[in-house]
DNA sequence: GATGAATGAGTGTTCATTCAT
DNA sequence: AATGAATGAACACTCATTCAT
């Protein structure tokens, strides 16, 4: 039987070390290539250059977030259709965001280099994917809500902080929590300030 | 009176765009020599190395509003101390932070080196740092609060990330504002938006 | 009777291709393999190097080549020593060339790789080969004429540049002409051009 | 009293010695420096990449060069136009000729770097260059020849085949006399031969 | 016959920094 | 106060070649 890409998972791991250590753009290839023990040749077997190591690392699990989260407020706009004024209690909210969490800490190596560390390679731009996609969402929420409340729309600026700040949230818990059920805890509250903070604005 | 020390002056200058345009670590000391008029000997008879050069720039600015907001905190625990048990009107924390965002906008773009583009030199860890000055004032606040209303205190981590929050709510603002008048009405909701979390916890 | 190395082949042809874009210099193993499905491998079963390899498409009909023109240079050495003074008609030359380029165009790939992409390998060096062929030749006949027609005889600066020209005229010829067709056609000029040069040497 | 630039020269007449022993391509910059005494970065202060290394060498001698040719064609197109069937003597083009040559041999290294040491870098085209000069002049030649000898016009490859053999002539003597007075020498006999085959055409 | 893996020396280039003048 | 020159280590990347399987 074959050895299993020995090498190749020695070069992945390395490099998740040192892209951790130095970020993306200080990370040198030799040197992962040293800790791996193999030589520079090597790398270039399994790897087209730099980025392309780098999104070995990192390029499915955030792809497939991001699926997931376009998925899901698919679905839970078609609630805020049905013609709520308010998100009366945040357990949805909650809910989502365990979700979301929960995949983030299966793949906790692979987020923190996407959402810390990945500056100066094309990944550099993840977080404003996620804000993107958030803010859509919160822009169809956001009208909604206003009409049904008859308040005035909740400007382009605001909704973009406020899915920012969401999405900061989430780098947030996934850096400082020291486990996932801690990170579960926390976010009990941070969503709830998140949604009063929410709902405060319609008021 | 000093001369005014035109080669210093055309190097910061220059600095400036250069750090501004590619951040920190990106950023050639040759091409702001060039862009400067001088060779790099002469950067190096003003600025000690790069990081100096980066100092050069934003120490003074950026360590006043240190300051200022130290003393700010510093004035406003006291009311807490007087026993209030909720921020009833957030005009109190509005005009906060409109002072300090004011005060960015008067170093515009020393702030924005700062809070963006210091990936690399020392004041990358000025964020935290402005969240650590922040994050004590709101560990007070709570904890007086708590008392007051007779709630179980908000943990360590939650400040720390409400704190957070609130600190990249300026960053926000000064990088996404199209003028310091924009900003400031900007602020008014983000404002309420975050009050209205931080009350909605203690309910 | 062999069986056909498909790989071989597909190598061959892949590398004809490489090296007719790049030059043998700049013409990558590593493409020409990918190109040709299989791995480095392979190619160094077949090839002892990169060298061998573009010899295996080249060697063959360039050294027969060598020996047409030996031999038709010997027979022509003949007919001078019958006792001409000038080479009355052209068409005698003209034969002879057309004859080598009617070879060259059964084997125009190879060629081509010979006379114009072959800098950095063994064969770089073919051109000259070609050209002391011709200039012994060349040596003889002006010796003979010079003593026929009593003038003094070519020096061997001349002899070998003449013999050069000559060569070249056939690379040129074989990479500027349309068609086969054509290059017929274009060297009954070039021939006569060189003729008239050649006899107005002993005016 | 400043420096004559000790380490430019150095590195130029290191730089010339590398690439006439291995060509542009093959030339190691690194070998170059060494041999120069400095190290990689001195060369980057002086040049800014190979290419621009190389064309410190050559460019000047060059250029000046097409312009020479270009001048002198000039002139010599107007003697055409005052109506010659047939250029009755060669001294005319012979005179050309030695004109160019001895402005090469003055240039000796530069002419020899151009025409045989080029490729890879932008100056590999030289040779066209000088071609196409030299095919314009011979089109305007032979069309007016044609028309006052009374004959068919020469057809455009072969005015491209003819300037090529006359540059390649100047490429081969210069490559191939042991000296300019030689060289001189040699092109009597050589222009002899073009101008025969030359007006050989037209009979 | 052919693969997949790996080597190791090599490439041109960039960088912050130094220092005699 | 500033120049011009030079350092030397580092960078990502490419190459022809080798070899156990």
């Amino acid at each position: 039987m074959k050895h299993d890409n020995e090498t190749r998972e020695n070069l992945l791991s390395s490099a998740k070390k040192e892209f951790m250590e130095k970020g993306y753009m200080q990370a040198s290839l030799r040197n992962i290539c040293k800790n791996a023990g193999v030589t520079t040749g090597a790398l270039y077997f399994f790897f087209k250059d730099k980025e392309d190591l780098f999104a070995a690392l990192v390029e499915e699990p955030l792809s497939k977030l991001y699926m997931v989260m376009n998925a899901h407020y698919q679905e839970e706009i078609e609630l805020v259709n049905t013609g709520m004024t308010m998100v009366e209690n945040f357990s949805e909210d909650l809910e989502t965001a365990k979700l979301i969490i929960h995949y983030m800490y299966q793949y906790y190596d692979v987020f923190h280099l996407v959402l810390m560390k990945s500056q100066g390679s094309r990944y550099e731009q993840s977080v404003e994917k996620f804000v993107e996609i958030t803010e859509k969402h919160y822009r169809l929420v956001a009208d909604k809500m206003a009409v049904n409340a008859n308040v005035k729309p909740v400007n382009d600026f605001v909704i973009h902080w406020i899915a920012h700040t969401q999405i900061d949230m989430f780098a947030h818990v996934l850096t400082h929590a020291e486990s996932e059920e801690m990170a579960m805890k926390h976010m009990e509250i941070t969503i709830k300030y998140l949604v009063s903070g929410w709902n405060g604005m319609f008021r």
